[in-house]
DNA sequence: TGGCCTTTGTGAAATTGTGCACATGCGACG
DNA sequence: CGTCGCATGTGCACAATTTCACAAAGGCCA
């Protein structure tokens, strides 16, 4: 038995739950096989690396015909550990934390919300999409009760540390972060950030490139007809 | 006056925000100069990256010295294209279309949010963030008149192509996509999905690890001493 | 059963990203 | 005005990831 399988390269881990997402669908469509070609259109990458990345999971297509589409979900909900549900806590109960908690998108897939605390008095108690706002003290009793390894950082910047930190002390071993600060974590932590601006940011990049090569286009070629050429 | 550079490479552009998110804190602590080293700490990389990096944008530090956090600000916005305000409209005025449009951090990073629309009557109307939800339909007046040029997407799954489709129709080029699904867009339209489900997916599989090594290790050394090593 | 068609799985090449190591240039100080 | 120390900028080797191209293998039909 086949215990610690040949580590699966990052960049395919990350592409991973893409496919989950897509078979799934295509599961509830009553279609039951899939080729690396088909897959891959859905998923808008080659259909060369969704092989490659399959291929890590252990060979389970069939040569000529594709993949299995509910075998392929059972492999890959194994592989990244979502043959059970886990439960999260959430840092911080403001905008983004309301809306995490009452995001229906995480239960359905297995992410239930244990629980939601705010350090905030007068969050506290409040109800949000079933849960009540429990106050940050209660943290740690949250996350041994409900053995919570996943915790989710909704907090402002400037608590960011801090509430890392309690979930560290708390027993949380992942920790996913919304704030727009660096979190130190000792070793044997994994942090994920998601910076909603960075987001941004990278799309304005890609805009002023367009900007800037339009204008240069202007300037090589300043007697353009109007109405001209549109990309 | 060289205009367009030479292209940075996408894994540097996604990493500009960051350092600019920092230098803007060292500024704002009257810090005006930087090694690469120092920035490398605070933005939790190599100190040789943060040079290569900031090299793409042209030789703005000083040997012997570091960056002027000042300069380089300037220069990292200006190459973001952060040096004007970017326009944003969000459709879907959902649990997550409703955090965004309240939360403070795109305003203050420029991205002043134009408006946000729905399709459902109901929403229409009330209040968010000092904004009025607007129906649909007038998604293409306000990208007009606002010269909205990012268009965010907030729906639920079902909607989101719908979504993007209107969007692009209405002269968005840029399209930040929070529905877990795959946007067909034309060339030259920019899409970045941001999937939070998948983020907890990925946090998933690295506990799944930590569990599997854990129970291997037991397997292999069944005799621990209570209490035995923790990582 | 045998040949044909299709699609997987995978070496190998190409591309992209990272990190080291050090020559170079700049400011400080005497 | 020269020397010293420090931090940048970059060539280079290496690591990770993507893509190509094709042999191997399953299924289908005659």
């Amino acid at each position: 038995m086949a215990r610690t399988r040949r580590r699966i390269p990052e960049a395919t881990v990350a592409r991973l739950p893409v496919y989950l997402q897509i078979l799934d669908e295509q599961a509830n469509l009553a279609i039951d096989n899939i080729s690396s070609e088909g897959l891959a259109e859905l998923a808008g990458v080659n259909a060369a690396k969704v092989r490659k990345d399959l291929s890590y999971l252990g060979s389970y297509g069939t040569r000529g015909v594709g993949y299995e589409v509910g075998y392929l979900v059972y492999q890959i909900r194994r592989e990244l550990g979502l043959d059970h549900d886990w439960p999260v806590v959430i840092v911080g109960a403001g905008n983004l934390g309301q809306a995490l908690a009452g995001y229906g998108g995480f239960g359905e897939r297995g992410f239930r919300v244990a629980g939601i605390v705010d350090i905030d008095d007068v969050k506290v108690g409040s109800e949000l999409g079933g849960l009540i706002v429990a106050p940050l003290s209660d943290l740690g009793k949250i996350v041994a009760a409900r053995g919570v390894s996943i915790g989710v950082v909704a907090t402002p910047p400037s608590a960011a540390q801090d509430a890392a930190d309690l979930l560290v002390a708390a027993g949380v071993t992942s920790v996913l972060n919304f704030a727009p600060v660096m979190l130190n974590v000792p070793l044997g932590v994994t942090v994920r950030k998601v910076d909603l601006a960075v987001e941004l940011q990278i799309l304005s990049y890609h805009e002023q490139r367009r900007v800037n090569a339009a204008s240069a286009q202007l300037q090589a070629a300043p007697l353009v007809r109007r109405g001209g050429a549109s990309a």
